[in-house]
DNA sequence: AAACATTGCGCAAACGTTTTCGTGTTAATA
DNA sequence: TATTAACACGAAAACGTTTGCGCAATGTTT
């Protein structure tokens, strides 16, 4: 259990001044050759390592950047972060995570922690329960804190700052229209409740796409998902319908798995009877039977360009900056669960 | 881009000291009542906020662990990560996740990293490469600089500190036993190379189980994937062999959803023609068809149990603090992939 | 009035660095 | 021999805190 080894207890070994070590070990031509030797010879020996913290404290940087995300347990926030971790390697800086937890207060309580030194930086994807209560004074006053801030996925439109947004709009019309195209005569949205940003932009998407086609807007194929009760059950309504679906589109994974769990209960058959989508290429998609037809939003590249959003403004010398929005494009990945001869094609 | 506020700018407005300062704002009562709530309330106005990199200088210690894992678009770490910061949160600590990425390399660049000072102590799942080479200086190194060291799922033996593993032998066992009782005459296992502990481990409780009862050991059937090729190729061939198995057992969630694409493929009906089994009760297996009976191994209690294991250790008082290792036990979830009568009953 | 207690605050050290600016010694030059 | 240059090192400040101690200026006892 014997401490670390700093200069001062080097200088103290040698007989010399803490100075003299420092520039012994950084190779001061001011040092001679002698004695800078023979104290790098003795550092090597026990492994010194500058201490981080008196760095940091001293640069008034700590080379580090926090991001703080809703949930973990979720792949495409994991994707997210393995974009982060990439492009803070190359540019030599560390990351630390912090969960909100879904959760006003934590987000609060992280940001908090985050901002007293410790980082360069935020990330910050914000928790849905900061979304419904509509309240963001924390991300302005850390913004007039002049620490940098990066809003990513679900973003606020008000705050002035840097943010990586997916195209979920886009996403959404993606999706719909190839059920369209797929022939798909009444198409059902799984989606979230009003107040999830993404959710909305999906479900967007999806009604631009039904109109574009001139397909009816028809309310009860739009289920609003209370994640408090049973997705199960609720999915299973749409089933129930004395006019059911013949084509759904889940705005996440889950949503959609669980829809082929249901349809596979009820004996239909996918994509024949009922053609399937998801929105996120996680890793469940893949594992479906049949496999699931999705819309990837590329996680990881938004980790990438908000990170590099996030340093350029860290970096950044003069006092110009101006904050960017950035939209991930999303892509249909083709599998299983829709591929189906339209029924309406010509003889 | 206001900097932050410190003591010693309170100090100037007031022209006072910077210790009238701190004392004020702990409320000490060395400072006037008058000094002291004048103070308060500016600092309050201006959301004065210690700077801890300040805090853990002088403290020598940061309230930060680190956890080192080799990957995070994978659901165990991630359950470990929640049952890390559950704990973390209860007893005021924060948490800095790195990526090895399996490599030995990182591995050790991370250790480095938080090892200065950064951290009061270091959680590490070891990296697939590190096993491989079999060095493992850098966690010696680490204990003998007196940080605390926590070893949790893939640990090294001979590394004297605290450890949590899964009891991989018992889970092994516990599949391949469900297997039998199910009425499955061939087993095989989809496990990794030699190199993986918990590979072998797993591996070992199918070899107990397959003695205990009598049955004899098939080489054939047990396949040791080798993940720079192609995963579902190498399955694939044990699907060919003359004598095919009827009961699978993977030895992560992977290998076994890949099994029961494969399964679907060739036309076999699942569980009657074939049985098949996972490890680790992660997002996959609910969402198969049929749903995967699997063996859970508890990452968030493994998480919290991690963390708990290196917070005594770091608060412990007295110089005769024991190591611990721990073994999280498994339990069989029971779902459709292998619910099958068995064929030997009685009539 | 002298001695003492209390109040209210500042000084300085400490945590571990880096870096600018001395400064004393020796060697080279005028 | 006197001046200067080169060399090799140390002192101190700065980053932002906390805290034991010192010390004036009061107030309270004898």
């Amino acid at each position: 259990m014997k401490s670390k080894i700093t200069l001062k207890k080097i200088a103290k070994e040698f007989d010399v001044s803490i100075s003299t070590v420092s520039k012994a070990l950084k190779g001061s031509h001011e040092i001679s050759k002698e004695v800078r030797e023979k104290i790098k010879a003795f550092a090597a020996y026990y492994h010194y390592k500058p201490n981080s913290l008196a760095l940091n404290l001293r640069n008034q940087k700590t080379k580090t950047i926090g991001l703080i995300i809703p949930e973990i347990v979720h792949h495409f926030f994991t994707k997210v972060i393995s974009g982060i971790e990439h492009v803070a390697n190359e540019r030599g800086y560390n990351v630390m995570i912090c969960l909100s937890n879904e959760s006003y207060e934590k987000e609060i309580l992280n940001m908090d922690m985050l901002a007293n030194g410790i980082v360069d930086g935020i990330i910050v994807s914000v928790a849905k329960e900061t979304e419904e209560k509509g309240t963001h004074n924390h991300f302005k006053e850390l913004i007039n804190n002049g620490i940098p801030l990066v809003l990513f996925d679900r973003v606020i439109e008000e705050i002035n700052c840097n943010k990586v947004i997916t195209d979920d709009i886009g996403g959404g019309y993606l999706a719909c229209n190839h059920l369209i195209k797929m022939g798909c005569k009444r198409i059902a949205i799984l989606t979230t409740p009003d107040h999830i940003s993404v959710g909305i932009k999906r479900k967007k998407g999806y009604l631009k796409a039904l109109n574009d086609n001139n397909y009816p807007i028809d309310e009860d194929l739009i289920l609003k998902i209370d994640e408090k009760n049973s997705i199960e059950d609720q999915i299973n309504n749409l089933f129930e319908l004395t006019n059911p679906p013949d084509g759904i589109f889940g705005v996440n994974e889950i949503y959609a798995a669980t829809a082929i769990r249901i349809a596979h209960k009820k004996g239909l058959k996918i994509p024949d009877d009922i053609a399937i989508m998801g929105f996120t290429n996680g890793l469940i998609s893949d594992f479906t039977t049949p496999s699931l037809t999705t819309v990837a939003q590329h996680g990881s590249t938004m980790g990438e360009r908000a990170l590099e959003l996030l340093l350029d403004e860290i970096e950044y010398q003069d006092t110009d900056y101006k904050y960017k929005t950035e939209v991930i494009k999303t892509d249909l990945i083709m599998r299983n669960s829709t591929k189906k001869i339209p029924k309406n094609t010509f003889k």
